[in-house]
DNA sequence: CCTTCACTAAGTACAGCGTACGTAGTTGCC
DNA sequence: GGCAACTACGTACGCTGTACTTAGTGAAGG
């Protein structure tokens, strides 16, 4: 009888390190680290509990003495990337210190294209989220007269804004990434029949967005934009 | 020999009725249909390819003769909901209709809660899809001096926060579908651990904000709010 | 009309998944 | 030293997507 945990329980609870029996062979940062490598790598899908134990070289089975379950797996890796934000001194510029977060949270992603579909408020209560939350609204210091629940709701949409941005930029490119086909591929099918359809007048808007000069489109940019308009619904001072 | 198509293809620009042989048992409608059902019933993970074959009273296999890949049962599952949008004559106001637009994409969410996870621009080229970008461009067309672009980019802003938002609505919900405790359970769980670990001092503001009077918490004005903050940033008017 | 053949339908099989369970070995505490 | 708690891990089960094979159907061409 292995009396295992059943009950709902967060994994931050738990104590890592038991008082009896033999040492541990890996720490959670370990199994963290494993996870997110073989993500990075080869896709979110690519994150199964036997590759997992596979590269940390123990046992499948052996895992589940660390993870009760394979959520919780996903929690210490959206854990372990969040310490990669970098935490400064407020400047006391709110919009620029929310830019700079927004910026550094699409680095972030760019860096682990797999965080987009992790991204839950269930996750937000890890070590490394709770101490970016603070961080943030460290930063919406300056912001006397605003509510923390309006604080948090900022935060909150700035996050999801971000989220969805990056989710976009790297839809196709995940995508493919299990389909027998490559990027460009896909890409070109889907851009000839939208083509075709645009084409049959039912969607005169769309033919005019087609046939209008897109101008410069830098993608840094136009995600830059987009977060000022949101800042701008914010900002006491517009 | 079953030829089965190897390339790049969007589901859309095949034929539904080939000239030879029998007439096919079901209609795309009739996949989509059952699809969205099980999912609506539980979650989008019930969606297998036995489960809608099943559904449908025919062999698990004989699926694979309409649906090449189980991605395109997704994008069929898409664009069955995209077509439940109401489409209606634009009013003149953009920014009513906007927020029409985006409370009955919420609804839309509520009423299938598996559709956040399954939003993507790649299904964004479907029947019913097209229509909806179209209308939502109508209502745009009193922003003359918008061009195309930057409308795109304003509606596809929009649907990005109303899908993090319900996302967030329902993640607990949703994660909770597939474990052995209830929703309830899950919360109190993690809020007891939010409750010790904001104790501990380390996260000052995340302790005002929680001994903060909330006031009211009324999700739909929330929703309206944060709404309306991200149609000022693209308001000339302001 | 009858042949032809593209198409539909479905079964079998395989590799991979999460994980319940049982068992053996190791360590710290009394 | 003995006991209890813990780690480690192999086996097994039911589930998944789907490649491949075979059989049957029915519209088009001669």
């Amino acid at each position: 009888m292995a009396g295992r945990a059943a009950v709902p329980e967060v994994i931050w609870a738990r104590p890592e390190r038991a008082g009896r029996g033999p040492r541990p062979a890996f720490t959670r940062a370990d199994i963290a680290a494993a996870a997110v490598g073989i993500a990075d790598e080869g896709g979110l899908d690519a994150v199964s509990m036997r590759h997992v134990a596979a590269a940390l070289g123990c046992g499948t089975m052996s895992l589940y003495n660390y993870v009760p379950r394979k959520e919780d797996l996903y929690e210490l890796m959206f854990d372990a990337v969040s310490g990669e934000h970098e935490l400064w001194e407020p400047s006391g510029d709110w919009r620029a210190d929310m830019m700079r977060v927004a910026r550094q949270t699409r680095e972030l992603m760019h860096r682990h294209p797999w965080l987009p579909r992790l991204m839950s408020p269930v996750y937000g209560f890890s070590p490394n989220a709770l101490r970016y939350l603070e961080h943030c609204l460290a930063c919406l210091d300056p912001l006397q007269d605003m509510k923390y629940g309006m604080k948090m709701q900022l935060v909150g949409l700035l996050n999801g804004v971000v989220t969805m941005y990056v989710a976009n930029e790297l839809s196709t490119a995940e995508r493919t990434r299990n389909l027998p086909w490559s990027e460009e591929q896909e890409n070109a099918a889907r851009i000839a029949y939208l083509g075709r359809q645009v084409a049959t007048g039912a969607y005169p808007r769309m033919a005019a967005a087609f046939t209008e000069d897109p101008g410069p489109i830098d993608l840094d940019a136009v995600f830059d934009l987009a977060l000022e308009r949101v800042l701008d619904g914010f900002d006491p001072s517009r």
